[in-house]
DNA sequence: TAGAGGCTGGACAACGTTGTCAACAGTGGG
DNA sequence: CCCACTGTTGACAACGTTGTCCAGCCTCTA
């Protein structure tokens, strides 16, 4: 029988890398001491330039990388930082990962991310890997209500800042946008246009934004001295079909709506789908932008967030908080942006309204 | 001057980390040996209930978390993957990367990425630095033509998937989409409804997936035998702008197109856009689906990518070769689909077809 | 020519974990 | 009563890097 592969750890194949050249390997090709490969691959002060060529050409021959697990070991610090959110595919959240990258980048830093699919068990999950790996801060848009799990890590000097939505439970930075302020002005459009029938979709109650949002609306409504009936609030999974169902019962119910105030992305994209096929034309505004929002006909009107903004706060505030700015938690809020496009401005059909 | 935190380490305010209880801290408190923790926290066989018991006190107790540096440093696998790509942010790739790391999740492993920026240099430093974080392996989005920089770390035993583009210069797995096909489809649907000038708006002629598109819309129109005007194709970046100005010389020069294949989704959008504002219906297929496309008027026929699948094949495909799949380099192509909505239906406008 | 001081280079320990191996206690059989 | 055996436990080295510290060499000056 061939004589496997098996080294000192047993019967399993060596680890993958096994067989890479060591800063030990490298030393030796070059006649070199160890602390010197050190000094030359981190560009430290005091080779000469001889040695330092001799080192660089046995580095290139040997295919040698400094791995940086031993590093981190070493040093205690990882130059990586965390990103958990709902979905990366999502076009909201793409941009804010996006930015949230590129100040990363600029800070010599790499990014590891997750989904958490908006299941606190697995945001869980998905911080307490990436505080294994030693991430030097965490940027977290919050699944779950309750973060004290979180509180031996930060007391060990982990960084963190909650982006969109407030952490629960803990005494943290968050960056979030101004989502009571954007719903109400997008109701606002919707009542001076005539409206007093207005319908809020809107996500899952313990979402943050969600319940905020709705907060806008029903200030928006007060303010205009409107009641709201109770069948035209819906709040609840995003899932086209529960979208579909209640965008449906609230044109067509026993009190039907006029307009419509969307609550995220997902459910005005899915509200437009059902509007475009409904009989009389109903007014519409969502809050996040949609691409091509302005091409469809009405050209849907939106509260927009700056996502990659939000990112990029969340992301330097993490990087002040790792350069040391012990200051007290921080909330920042990001204004919304109303882009009135013409879904929001069409009169009501019903002629209730007077 | 107060004492300021001066470990051993030298001037440097000690590594953030540094008051983390190791399991030495746990072994001492819970009075039990080293090793002893690390079998309990590794759910290994041989320990009693009862040192058992006291040693996860222990731990809850110091919020002791184990260090995976240093594990990954023992036992020469990291557990993590990376994804490089051109944008976390586009539509078209946000699936595909959180497909990877729904693989990567059920593997075990987190999921390093960044974005190349269609930049071969910044690939190049983004996947070394990955690779300097020992990933277990890779899927790339090539930016560049020429990955033989990788060449020391596969041997070293890095497992390289490329995606959506083959890499450059190096054996290696890769899985595509059906580019060639796809775009011949879609012109031949154009054809099929009697346009004979048809223009081609692509990406620059760097990118793989761009020139084989293009090669896709020759082909088809070879088939239907007819001539392809110098003017009726433009490579180059997506900007908006560039986009905008070749569109309308499309439409308004010499020998006007009837019709236009785009040949990504942010051509499209942009393309969109021009011929919303174009006095003449001008038929239009576009290469990626995008999101309301069946909405608007005309809504948009596409060629669909399943960039989700995309990504789920090229991840599986890298685990298989983690676990231990060593047969010759595979490529795989998956197959795109036609959706016709209506714009690709459109006569021709301008009676030169006959 | 001796001594000081600057420059270069290397030996060694430490980071926190896991694999190896040996020691130990307890059990049952001869 | 001893021995073999099983099951539990811990001491120790090693992973690859970086920080500390010291040794050797060279140059310059008195």
């Amino acid at each position: 029988m061939p004589d496997r592969t098996r080294g000192p750890n047993g019967p399993f194949p060596r680890p993958r890398y096994g067989a890479r050249p060591t800063m030990k390997d490298v030393a030796a090709r070059a006649g070199v001491g160890l602390k010197t490969v050190s000094r030359v691959v981190n560009g430290e002060p005091g080779v000469t330039a001889e040695t330092e060529h001799r080192v660089r050409e046995a580095i290139t021959a040997l295919g040698f990388r400094r791995n940086d697990s031993a590093r981190v070991l070493r040093k205690g610090r990882t130059a990586s930082i965390g990103l958990v959110l709902e979905d990366l595919a999502d076009p909201f959240y793409a941009p804010l990962s996006r930015a949230v990258e590129e100040v990363a980048r600029d800070h010599g830093a790499l990014l590891l991310n997750g989904s958490s699919a908006e299941d606190p068990a697995r945001e869980r999950e998905l911080v307490l890997a990436l505080c294994a790996r030693r991430v030097d801060g965490l940027v977290v848009v919050p699944a779950g209500g309750d973060h004290r799990y979180l509180e031996p890590e930060t007391a060990a000097g982990l960084a963190t800042v909650f982006v969109d939505r407030p952490g629960g439970l803990i005494a943290a930075d968050a960056v979030l946008s101004d989502n009571f302020g954007g719903a109400r002005d997008g109701v606002a459009h919707l009542v001076a246009h005539g409206h007093r029938r207005i319908g809020f979709l809107g996500d899952q109650p313990r979402i943050h934004t969600a319940t905020e949002r709705l907060r806008g609306y029903r200030a928006a409504m007060a303010a205009a001295g409107l009641p709201v009936d109770a069948s035209w609030v819906s709040l609840g999974p995003t899932a086209p079909d529960r979208v579909r169902a209640e965008t449906e019962r609230m044109l067509t119910g026993p009190s039907p709506v006029t307009a419509l105030f969307t609550g995220n992305n997902r459910v005005t994209a899915t509200a437009v789908r059902v509007l475009a096929r409904h009989p009389r034309p109903v007014a519409l505004v969502g809050f996040d932008d949609l691409e091509l929002a302005d091409l469809l006909t009405p050209a849907v009107t939106v509260v927009a967030q700056d996502a990659s903004r939000l990112g990029r706060t969340a992301a330097e505030l993490l990087f002040r908080r790792l350069d040391g700015d012990a200051g007290p938690p921080r909330h920042e809020e990001l204004p919304t942006r109303l882009i009135a496009r013409g879904s929001g401005e069409l009169p009501p059909a019903d002629g209730t309204s007077g």
